[in-house]
DNA sequence: CGCATATCCTGACTGC
DNA sequence: TGCAGTCAGGATATGC
């Protein structure tokens, strides 16, 4: 389920392999996958060259020299897959973009959380010209302490799910809220007001670490394989991972087991020696 | 308004 | 071995 680090390394690898190419042919298999427009608008990017692929937290922004922007979103369980002009189509392939001289762009979801659509906004601009995406907050690479402080204060709700509200900042989703608490000593489900200011300067630092290094390590793919790269290949920063996934493991740092915390349906993992 | 909960969907896993 | 039940969790809608 890729969040922000998966996004971005898909996004690298999409400039690198279509940005200057023309898409020659569109083929919209499933009707869910698009669902915001009629299908066959896709087909009207026929003959467009792409410009660029940008991206907002999890949506990639593909930019075409007409001026138009596709949107795409993975949700639970879509891939983005790379393959050769022709290859046999894998079972839930529900879209193909076929570029000239540079194969086929398959989008595969199992689950059809994900979508494609074409914006009604304007390429070129900033990520705002997406009304689609108006109600994003800024780029979880974006905020800073400041930020945090002000969207922060009074709430009473558990501090990871407001790092995972796509309003408040867009990008972060179960793996790195709970990376990002670890990385910030903190406790997902402490209410988010009830940080002090050298807590929060702590917390704007582990956003930014911990995406920055997911996104090196081109980001995490899990034992089912739900997030894989362009090529089909698994990212490594799974190894890095601190408490997701690690219940009863030993903290790296305490040596203490890290738990799941329950709070409401949600769930976290965390160190509680080491996070408040 | 803020916060919690149900919903969409398939595949992997659990327990009988 | 098979099969029902549960869970996974991103965004959105709705309920309180």
């Amino acid at each position: 389920m890729p969040e922000l680090p998966e996004v971005e390394t898909l996004r690298q690898d999409l400039c690198y392999l279509y940005v200057g190419r023309k898409l020659e042919q569109v083929q919209v298999m499933g009707r869910r996958t698009v669902r915001r427009h009629s299908p066959v608008l896709l087909a009207s990017l026929e003959g467009d060259v792409l410009g660029n692929v940008g991206r907002h937290g999890k949506y990639l922004l593909f930019e075409w020299e007409s001026g138009r922007v596709l949107a795409a979103h993975m949700r639970m369980s879509g891939q983005l897959l790379a393959q050769g002009l022709g290859a046999p189509l894998q079972p839930h392939t529900h879209a193909v973009l076929a570029f000239e001289a540079a194969g086929e762009l398959r989008f595969v979801d199992p689950r059809t959380f994900g979508e494609l659509f074409l914006s009604s906004g304007v390429a070129g601009a900033p990520a705002r010209s997406v009304p689609e995406l108006d109600h994003l907050g800024p780029d979880a690479l974006q905020v800073g302490p400041g930020y945090l402080e002000r969207v922060l204060a009074g709430r009473k709700a558990p501090l990871k799910s407001l790092l995972m509200d796509q309003r408040l900042l867009a990008g972060i989703g179960n793996i790195y809220a709970d990376e990002i608490c670890f990385g910030a000593r903190l406790r997902p489900d402490e209410p988010a007001g009830a940080l002090v200011r050298t807590e929060v300067r702590r917390l704007a630092r582990a956003v930014r670490n911990v995406l920055r290094s997911a996104t090196e390590k081109r980001g995490s793919t899990l034992a089912d394989r739900q997030y894989v790269d362009l090529r089909g290949e698994a990212g490594s920063y799974q190894a890095e991972h601190r408490v997701y996934g690690r219940a009863g493991q030993p903290c790296a740092v305490c040596g203490q087991e890290i738990v799941l915390v329950r709070f409401g349906a949600r769930h976290a993992y965390a160190c509680l020696r080491c996070q408040r």
